[in-house]
DNA sequence: AGTCGAATGTAGACAGTGTCAACATAAATC
DNA sequence: GATTTATGTTGACACTGTCTACATTCGACT
C-alpha cells in the first residue's frame, strides 16, 4: 500500500507509562489524516514508537481499539453537551445551545463522529460505551421532558410527548450533521456554511414548538 | 482471518458474460452476510466465480468497486422516490410518501444505504455517482417548491424558504433514517418500530408546515 | 528485601487483502 | 483473416489482524 517506516520501535523504557492514551490518540490523528479507512493497529502501534503486538494487551483487537476511541468521543461529547446545557437559561435556549453544539463537536471532532454513530466501527454491546452514549443522550432528553413540561402549561395545540420532542429534535440535528459530514449537502448549499443553515432550520423549527 | 474457499475459478467459460453486474451483486450479498468492513475484492470475485485480479478491470480498484455499488443504489433509491411521489396527490401527501419511502429504503435496502452515505465508502467526485444521487434528491427539492408555493398562498405566519423546507425534510428523515440503522435510538425506543415513530413525527411535524 | 504472579511489551508466523505487472484468451473491428 | 481491444489469469509484493511464544517490568504479598 505504502511505503513503511522503521518497524522496530524507537529505543525507549520498555514499558510506555500510557500506552493505552497514546494509542487513541494515533487513532484520532490517523482518522484526521487518512479517514476512518487509514486506521490500522499497526499503524497506531508504530506512531506509539511500539511494537505491533502491543495493543492487543489494551484493546485485544482492532474493534476493541475503536471500541474504546468510540467511548472517549462519547465522553467528550457529553461533556459539552451538558456545559452548553448549562451555559443557557431557559429549555428552548438550551435545546438550541445543545443543537449548536451538537453540530459544533461534528465538525470540530469528525475523527470522533465518524466512529461514535457507526455501528461497525464498534462494539454496540460494550458497556462503557453504552453508558457513556446514554449519558450524552440523556441531556437531550432531559431538555426535552423540560420543554415538554413547559409547553403543557401553555395552550398546546399539539402532543407534547417527551419522547416524541426529543425524537424530533435529535433526528433533525442529527441528520443536518450527518448530512453535513457526508458531504451529501454541499451539492444543493454549496456556499453556505452549517451554522448558518442550522439557524435557520432551527428558527422555522421553534414556531412548532411554542 | 477466515478459512479460504477454493481460490482458483470454477471451470467455466473463459469470459463471464456479466461480470460486472455479478460483481454488484456480490457486494450487496457480502454486506448483508458480514456488514461493509467483510467487502473485499478478492471475495467478490470469489463469488463471482472469477480470478482475483478480475474486478480491476472493471472496477479499478475497490473503492471504484464500492462507488459503483452506490451509484446502483442511488439509481434504485431514487426511482422508488418518484414512484412514491408519482403516487400521491398533493405536495403534503408526497412529502409524507417520500419520507417513508427514504425510510423504507433504508431499512429494506440497508446493504446500499450504509455505503451511499458513507464518503470514505466511495468516490464522491464519480459523475456518475453525483449525477444518480442528484436525480433522487431533487425528488424532495421539487415537491419542496411545491409545497412552498402552496404555503406560500395561504396565511404564512413563517418564512417559507423551498430549500429550507427541502433540508428540514431531508434532515429530520435522514437522521431518523441513520439513527434507527446505527442502533442509536433503540437504547431510548426499544420496543417501537421506525415507522411507528416516523408518523407520529410526521404528524407533530405537519402543523408546523399548514 | 525477596519472590512470584500479573501486566505490559517484543518477535515471529500465518492467512487474508489491495494492487501491480506480465501474460492468456476471447471479442470486436477493420 | 489479422490486429486491436476487452476481459480474465497468475504470481508477486507490501501491508494488515491475529495468534503464539517469549521477555521485561511492576506490584503485591510475605
Amino acid at each position: 500500500m505504502s511505503k513503511s517506516k522503521a518497524e522496530s520501535p524507537e529505543s525507549g523504557p520498555y514499558h510506555h507509562g500510557n500506552l493505552r492514551e497514546a494509542l487513541l490518540d494515533a487513532v484520532g490523528e490517523i482518522i484526521s489524516e487518512k479517514g476512518v479507512g487509514g486506521v490500522s493497529l499497526r499503524e497506531a502501534a508504530r506512531r506509539a514508537g511500539v511494537s505491533h503486538g502491543a495493543p492487543a494487551h489494551h484493546f485485544g483487537d482492532k474493534l476493541g481499539l475503536l471500541t474504546a476511541y468510540s467511548t472517549r468521543g462519547f465522553e467528550q461529547f457529553g461533556e459539552r453537551m451538558r456545559d452548553a446545557a448549562a451555559a443557557a437559561e431557559t429549555p428552548t435556549d438550551k435545546i438550541v445551545a445543545v443543537g449548536f453544539e451538537y453540530l459544533r463537536f461534528a465538525t470540530e471532532e469528525r475523527a470522533y463522529f465518524e466512529v461514535m454513530f457507526r455501528s461497525d466501527m464498534h462494539n454496540s454491546d460494550d458497556t462503557d460505551l453504552i453508558d457513556c452514549s446514554i449519558g450524552a443522550f440523556s441531556v437531550l432528553t432531559t431538555i426535552a421532558e423540560e420543554l415538554a413540561a413547559e409547553w403543557s402549561q401553555a395552550e398546546a395545540t399539539i402532543d407534547v410527548d417527551p419522547e416524541l420532542v426529543a425524537l424530533r429534535s435529535w433526528s433533525m440535528v442529527h441528520g443536518l450533521a450527518t448530512l453535513w459530514i457526508d458531504g451529501a449537502m454541499t451539492r444543493f448549499w454549496d456556499g453556505n456554511d452549517i451554522f448558518e443553515l442550522a439557524l435557520k432550520v432551527f428558527e422555522t423549527e421553534m414556531p412548532t414548538l411554542n
